[in-house]
DNA sequence: TTTATCCATAGCCAACGGGTTATCGATTCC
DNA sequence: GGAATCGATAACCCGTTGGCTATGGATAAA
């Protein structure tokens, strides 16, 4: 059982994948159709990506007729920024540690 | 020549990689054998990833005799920061235009 | 109702990636 | 100097994955 960083990190890894992703941010919703023009693969290529992004929870789909529109889940980073930070956090700790004992040292 | 989002992406996408990386900013630098301890993978395994990191940016190494010492390079997440503000700020653009067409509508 | 479009799934294949063992150069210890 | 340790590289294996074509189910158009 992958935790979520795994998810994140593996869904956005591959690039076509990621410019999907990217695509559904800058220019919102999109079908499948549309996606694909612009992709420089195939259409079931394009339909396998977007089912990987949505399993991840990076996008939402909307059924409409026979067109399936798709649209980023933006929140869904966070655990992506949350690891971010806690990497920055612990360097700042160590750091912060260090400072410490050349303080203690000082005296 | 992928961009430096794609290297990071993919260097991070492996679980054991992370994991390394992750040791080495909770705990600061640590030779490849005390890395190879808790791995769980053996010492070439380990030194395979070390060089992905490296070549990533993500870690430095320090010779001293016949160890090799290795610690993380914050800085290389730079990136990874960029990238996810740049999709939220995409996100939020496409929101403001939103409430701006709203707001006109509205007139 | 027949035809055309949209998208998802199935099935296949080639490439890539992460693991292993074996080995070697370099250093340290006896 | 000889033996042992450290870590990098080579060579190999196998599972995963991302691409494709073919197809089918559902909806829209004619």
């Amino acid at each position: 059982m992958p935790n979520a960083q795994d998810v994140l990190f593996r869904t956005l890894a591959d690039p076509t994948r990621r410019a999907l992703f990217e695509r559904l941010c800058r220019e919102g919703e999109q079908t499948v159709g549309s996606l694909t023009a612009q992709s420089g693969v195939s259409q079931p290529a394009v339909s396998k990506h977007l089912g990987v992004l949505r399993q991840a929870g990076l996008v939402r789909d909307r059924h409409e007729g026979r067109q399936t529109h798709y649209s980023a889940q933006l929140g869904a980073l966070a655990p992506l920024i949350d690891w971010t930070s806690q990497m920055a956090g612990f360097w700042q700790s160590r750091f912060d540690h260090l400072e410490d004992l050349l303080k203690r040292m000082d005296q």
